[in-house]
DNA sequence: ACTTGCCCTAAAGTTAACTTCATGAAGTAA
DNA sequence: TTACTTCATGAAGTTAACTTTAGGGCAAGT
């Protein structure tokens, strides 16, 4: 089955533009064109475009992803460059949670203050002790 | 205890540009100057800059942080905005974590897929089906 | 006096990842 | 045929969050 620019956009939630200019990029090089030039996506290609999502979901780089690829495209003599690229992404990306974890710890924190704050009508039954501080409380 | 822009900028890991730049965009407003316009920090600086820090990690704009502090200055009238404010935060990090914990599960995949072919040499052990789709494996 | 090392500002520059713009061609529906 | 939709390109514009540049002040050490 094959698609048009359009219909993967709307299929994968990514806008046009952003498909020319992945394409643009070089993440999408599998792609290819009608005798007039339209872009014709295979099932593969759909495959990939989720799969640069995840990636990208993970923080890494257009220009990131793109190595990937051409590294991929080249065999066996890149093995090592992509197994160090997805090690060095996941530790990145163990430490991304973390942090976010511990930002969530906090944020929570705040978010029941407020809670409990507005339930009460004023801050100042929060256990604030001087006036201008509330901004740790 | 007081500290210079210097000090701040060693003890928390901020370059000496970042700290002025978060002043000029008004989320430090508490730093006081001497009379010929140095920043003195106090030990609050220091606490807000470090919650500063975690907010940034979870992903919050500048200018949100900013009214923020523009709120918390303003008192119990705006109570609601904070609230609001940390409940979106809350549910974008948790949306956040989320995503990296499928990201990671696909990479940590990728990653020890790599790791196989090195030790087996070539990719092809690697129950690759057919050639060109190494990528998604 | 002079050099060093801290501090200051305003403004311009950078980077990534889009996004918009100006323009035009091909295909379909009335 | 005219209108509409979808496709295409290259180039310029946008946004956030810094970062760098260019200028200069003050205080301590030699």
């Amino acid at each position: 089955m094959n698609y048009s620019i359009g219909e993967v956009a709307k299929k994968l939630n990514f806008k046009i533009h952003t498909l020319r200019y992945y394409d643009r990029e070089g993440l999408i090089p599998s792609v290819e064109r009608t005798a007039n030039g339209t872009r014709v996506f295979k099932e593969s290609d759909i495959e990939l475009l989720k799969f640069i999502q995840c990636l990208k979901n993970s923080g890494m780089a257009i220009k990131d992803i793109k190595n990937f690829i051409e590294w991929s495209s080249e065999g066996d003599s890149t093995l090592q460059q992509r197994y160090d690229l997805f090690q060095k992404q996941k530790i990145a990306v163990e430490k991304q949670i973390e942090e976010l974890q511990e930002a969530l710890n906090v944020i929570e924190h705040k978010s029941n203050y407020y809670k409990a704050a507005l339930d009460a009508g004023t801050e100042d039954a929060q256990g604030k002790k001087k006036i201008g501080t509330s901004v740790l409380d």
